[in-house]
RNA sequence: GGGCGCUUAGCUCAGUGGUUAGAGCAUUCCGUUUACACCGGAGGGGUCGGGGGUUCGAAUCCCUCAGCGCCCACCA
């Protein structure tokens, strides 16, 4: 009897998972045909999203490694031919900002490094940090095909990068934009709008005279090359000035010419109805100097210092600049007051928190519009399925809202952008395949052409996931229609399962993209999870303290405890607050299986496993079997709608509170007396091995380990190969 | 300014029209029955945020009010 004392997690896991490995059956060719499925060509496929390998796995990724392998472990059962593919993520600027945190404390700095020197030490970190990872993912129980990994970095990956870009650009959809951008002066890179967030902010609203205005600025340093002054159209304020009209007015530096101008943008109730613009800064004044088509001037460099237009306040960062530019102009008489405490949002970097400094800079952008459009007709034509199914609203609203992608990254980190740009006159065209554009002679001025020097956003690869993942290092199927064999079993996939959190950064472009680059959308169902959170609600961060470890709770309590844990009471969409107390509850109900099947074990006595008695005659029996049925047929119904957090309480309390508090303890007569013992041992027998199957989605090693020891008909390798019980 | 959620037992949450509203944890009482004390048995505890409506019937559908949270957006 090896099934003695409590269960012990640690005796049985690692063990339990080199024998999935060692079995093949992570990978879906080597998947048993099941007959009994009515099916045909019934195939599972999800795609992992690809983890950061920047750090160690967190909560929220033992919760997709649960969620994830609970579909795959239950189709698989059924038959299917799974495949769960496995990634990592080079993760772009995330990684990069680690790792300049990294060398921060070691006193040293990126800007004080060759890029390749910087882009070797990034790699070394990310392939060390990949490996831990990987470990990671097994030690969560994921039955994932190994054998398909994928790593945003590798060569076969980004040649479909590259032949999406190239692409985009033949179409017209990729197009180099001098465009007002998102600059976080602390990391010397554009962002995304997603990669900023707003924070309110308190400063001073100063009130400046503008020749015959007063003009509200929260920033006077960015005010030196201001020459237009701007007014809504209908304010009977300001009737009498005339759009164009030239006014000669006494400014910080002296004497300057303003142009009048109206605008719809204005808003009559702010300040006093007057601003002047600064284009090169402020996304409102971009706008609005291209619909005028107005000079742009800079008056902030890259590194937040101001420049020669700024006169005697040349070379100063901001913080330093403001208030002597006020003292000056207070001395000149052009402050006419100044409102303490004005509270304003401002937008900083979401991961370092600086203050975003808006600048114009010349990039790669990918018209969106003509990508969300298809999206939009399929979503609304009910082609994906979300669950929570609000998730539906919340895209189709960001897609028809949709606004251009810069996607160029002043990082080394990253994919590069295949793609030169003349030093002389910026003519900037893609370098790939096609030869006349590998020259460096500029075609447009004969100027030279220099490489990119940026890479790509990382969600622009991220965003192929799908389908790149299943067409790289795959040889075209046997019928030589140059498409990829894997492509073409399993795409497009069955689910993709995410954290809702990144619904616009990834999912939705992952649509657009795939649905661009196929012709069908990457997914069939899409499934959001939420947060993680502390016990106390809060959202975990390294800064506040209060990050779960789930190692540290496998350690404690064994995987299985972790996994259902995650499961019991968290339904989609909605974040989770984890209370150890229940992991510590689950780990009991581990201990419950083992002892349950303990019991069994031991009563088997002179039992034929071969040869199961008729039941007919017993009512008792009869009728817990038939109680069975039931739950196995409602365990069904529920894991086809991805209620996964009910299917998982349902079976815990049949197995814990029907099975081991009713059944056990009413057979323990039954087993004594002769005439019911064999009917007995096999409904005891019959329960067991269905309660395993049905549990084994959602706790695989305990019931793998019990399995292993069971003695029953037609047994196979493994319980992660069973047939699905019906 | 727009959008999306949430409000059910002390706590964390299920439950979307149909018998006395559920689970886990916590709590009270009892129990050393040879699978398990990482256990078993019994119990207490909710006018389902307020108000109105639809219905034979509402936690569930509609309207409204209040509180909480999240997301999006260019107010100088």
């Amino acid at each position: 009897m090896e099934i003695s004392g409590p269960y012990d997690p640690k005796q049985v896991e690692d063990k339990i998972y080199k024998l999935w490995e060692d079995s093949g059956f992570f990978s879906p060719d080597n998947l048993p045909n099941n007959s009994k499925l009515k099916i045909k060509n019934s195939k599972f496929s999800i795609i992992m999203p690809p983890a950061n390998a920047n750090g160690n796995l967190h909560a929220g990724h033992a919760l997709v490694m649960t969620i994830e392998d609970i579909m795959t472990r239950y189709k698989r059962m059924q038959g299917f031919k799974t495949l769960w593919l496995p990634g990592l993520d080079h993760a772009g600027f995330e990684t990069q900002v680690v790792y300049e945190k990294k060398l921060e404390k070691e006193g040293r700095s990126r800007f004080k490094m060759a890029p390749e020197e910087l882009y070797k030490e990034i790699m070394d970190f990310t392939l060390e940090n990949k490996k831990n990872i990987e470990g990671q993912i097994r030690k969560m129980g994921a039955s994932c095909d190994w054998s398909r990994e994928k790593f945003t970095l590798d060569p076969e990956i980004i040649k479909i990068v590259y032949g999406t870009f190239e692409k985009l650009f033949n179409d017209g959809l990729v197009y180099r934009g001098k465009k007002i951008i998102n600059w976080c002066i602390k990391h010397q890179t554009s962002l995304s709008d997603l990669e900023t967030k707003d924070t309110e902010k308190t400063d001073k609203l100063y009130y400046l005279k503008y020749g015959p205005f007063t003009i509200a600025t929260a920033r006077p340093e960015t005010k030196f090359g201001d020459k237009y002054v701007v007014m809504h159209p209908s304010d009977p304020r300001y009737a009498n000035f005339l759009q164009g009209q030239k006014i000669s007015l006494e400014w910080i530096n002296g004497p300057i010419e303003a142009t009048v101008i109206k605008d719809e943008a204005i808003d009559m109730e702010f300040g006093t109805g007057v601003m002047t613009i600064t284009p090169w800064h402020d996304a409102v004044d971009f706008e609005i100097s291209q619909k005028h088509n107005l000079d742009k001037q800079q008056i902030i460099d890259f590194y937040g210092k101001l420049l020669p237009v700024a006169g005697e306040f040349t070379g100063m960062k901001i913080s330093e600049a403001r208030e002597k530019i006020i003292a000056k102009l207070q001395a000149k008489g052009l402050v006419e007051k100044i409102e303490e405490n004005y509270k304003h949002i401002v937008k900083t970097c979401y991961k370092c928190d600086s203050l975003i400094e808006p600048q114009i800079k010349e990039q790669w952008f990918l018209k969106m519009a003509p990508l969300a459009k298809p999206v939009i007709k399929a979503i609304k034509a009910g082609k994906v399925k979300f669950i929570p199914e609000h998730y539906k609203k919340i895209s189709l609203h960001w897609l028809e809202n949709i606004i251009d992608w810069p996607l160029s990254r002043q990082i080394v980190w990253g994919i590069p952008i295949p793609a030169k740009i003349c030093e002389k006159c910026g003519f900037a065209t893609i370098a790939l395949s096609d030869v006349k554009r590998l020259t460096d002679m500029c075609e447009n001025c004969g100027g030279v052409m220099q490489k990119d020097p940026d890479t790509f956003d990382t969600w622009f690869s991220s965003g192929q996931w799908p389908f790149a993942t299943l067409m790289a290092g795959q040889t075209a199927d046997a019928q030589g229609s140059g498409v990829a064999k894997d492509f073409k079993t399993f795409y497009p996939t069955d689910v993709m399962e995410t954290a809702g959190e990144i619904i616009f950064f990834w999912v939705a472009r992952m649509m657009m993209l795939g649905l661009y680059m196929t012709k069908k959308l990457p997914f069939k169902t899409v499934y959001l999870h939420g947060l993680v959170l502390d016990i106390k609600g809060q959202k975990m961060s390294k800064s506040k303290g209060n990050v779960i470890n789930p190692l540290e709770l496998i350690d404690k309590y064994g995987t299985d405890a972790l996994r259902i844990a995650l499961i019991i009471g968290n339904t989609p969409g909605t974040s989770l607050a984890l209370d150890e107390n229940r992991i510590k509850g689950y780990k009991n109900f581990a201990n419950k299986i083992w002892n349950g099947s303990k019991f069994v074990l031991m009563n088997l006595d002179g039992y034929d496993v071969a040869n199961p008695p008729l039941l007919k005659a017993l009512a008792w029996q009869g009728k817990n079997l038939k109680e069975l049925k039931i739950l196995v047929k409602e365990t069904a119904k529920l894991m086809d709608e991805y209620k996964f957090y009910v299917a998982g309480e349902k079976i815990y309390h049949y197995f814990w509170h029907t099975f081991c508090d009713k059944i056990i303890e009413e057979s323990k007569p039954a087993l004594l007396d002769p005439k019911t013992r064999l009917a007995t041992q096999y409904m005891l027998l019959e329960i067991l091995v269905t309660s395993l199957k049905l549990l084994h989605p959602f706790m695989p090693f305990i019931t793998e380990e019990i399995y292993q020891q069971l003695p029953i008909k037609d047994k196979k390798t493994c319980l992660m190969v069973e047939n699905w019980p019906v």
